[in-house]
DNA sequence: TAATACTTGACTGATTCACTTGGATATTGC
DNA sequence: GCAATATCCAAGTGAATCAGTCAAGTATTA
């Protein structure tokens, strides 16, 4: 399970899909202007998120990218997992080089925490992250400071409901 | 929060100096042998380790690495941030440059994710990955294949015990 | 038929990864 | 003191990945 700045932005931009998924397709182009990622590196993103199965593609006029499935059926462990190819094979998993025995080892206790993790993040869906931070950001607003102002309440909360 | 090959080897090394805690100094040579990384490129990580206060060096012929605290003290969370050099600044903190609210709000989506995960990291020390794995093993050591097998098993528990 | 928008492929500069080389410094045992 | 050990430190390198660009397609709508 490897965690990088491609991941964030591919569950961003699924996020960004799911906050505006009323509004029908969802262009590349909307995103970019949203989300401040190139249209060029979105496509890349969303050729493996399509070929995951995560979002489905609508092309022509009016078309665009929606959610495969409910926000509540996708994880953030699925999306990271689609955009970042081929999971390094363990050294030892499938070639069995740890005659040692001390390889292994540390090698298990690795694997341990990788799961953990990964079902940590297989928990947590698309939906589950809107919609607690629907609640959460109402709540605590007033206490925020740089990404949001007392103006901008309005219009965001506007634009989820 | 970044989860790469990077900060896998840094808490593989952390993970063989907390099993062999008790034979004093643990060295570079050692580690890199039973680990299979080069042993200068465990000095770039224990440079980092060291700078973040994770472990102690001791110089000369019979010195090397041990763990600065106790292993119930060191996170996973503590590892990975130490060798993975400055977070990086997530675009519209600090700057500021959400005027449209929307980057914001997915920017803040993913915040909160993010300090989920680091969260759950935190909890998770390298004492109780050793305890429960050694309860682990030993309970379904005959289920697994490929890393194991009976024979090691013996020679194994001989050097956890 | 023209405009829209996804689809695919090749390519590029910058950065990071994992490692190498070549030293220097500190400590130990003789 | 001297040689061996082992950490410290700086620079550099090939490969891979990142993030983006450019240039073609194809499918759909108005």
């Amino acid at each position: 399970m490897r965690l990088t700045t491609k991941g964030r932005y591919a569950v961003t931009a699924m996020l960004d899909l799911a906050l505006h998924e009323e509004q029908g397709p969802i262009t590349l182009a909307d995103i970019s202007a949203r989300q401040g990622v190139s249209i060029s590196y979105l496509e890349q993103l969303f050729a493996k998120l399509r070929r995951g199965k995560l979002v489905e593609s609508i092309r022509g006029p009016g078309g665009g990218y929606r959610l495969a499935g409910g926000a509540d059926s996708i994880s953030v462990a699925q999306i990271v997992e689609a955009v970042n190819d081929s999971m390094d094979a363990t050294r030892c998993l499938g070639k069995g080089d740890c005659q040692h025995g001390e390889v292994c080892l540390t090698h298990h206790l690795w694997s341990d925490l990788s799961n953990r993790l990964r079902q940590f993040l297989s928990d947590i869906t698309l939906a589950e992250l809107v919609s607690r931070e629907d609640i959460q950001r109402v709540r605590t607003r007033q206490d925020r400071r740089g990404c949001s102002s007392a103006q901008q309440t309005v219009a965001e909360l506007e634009r989820i409901i």
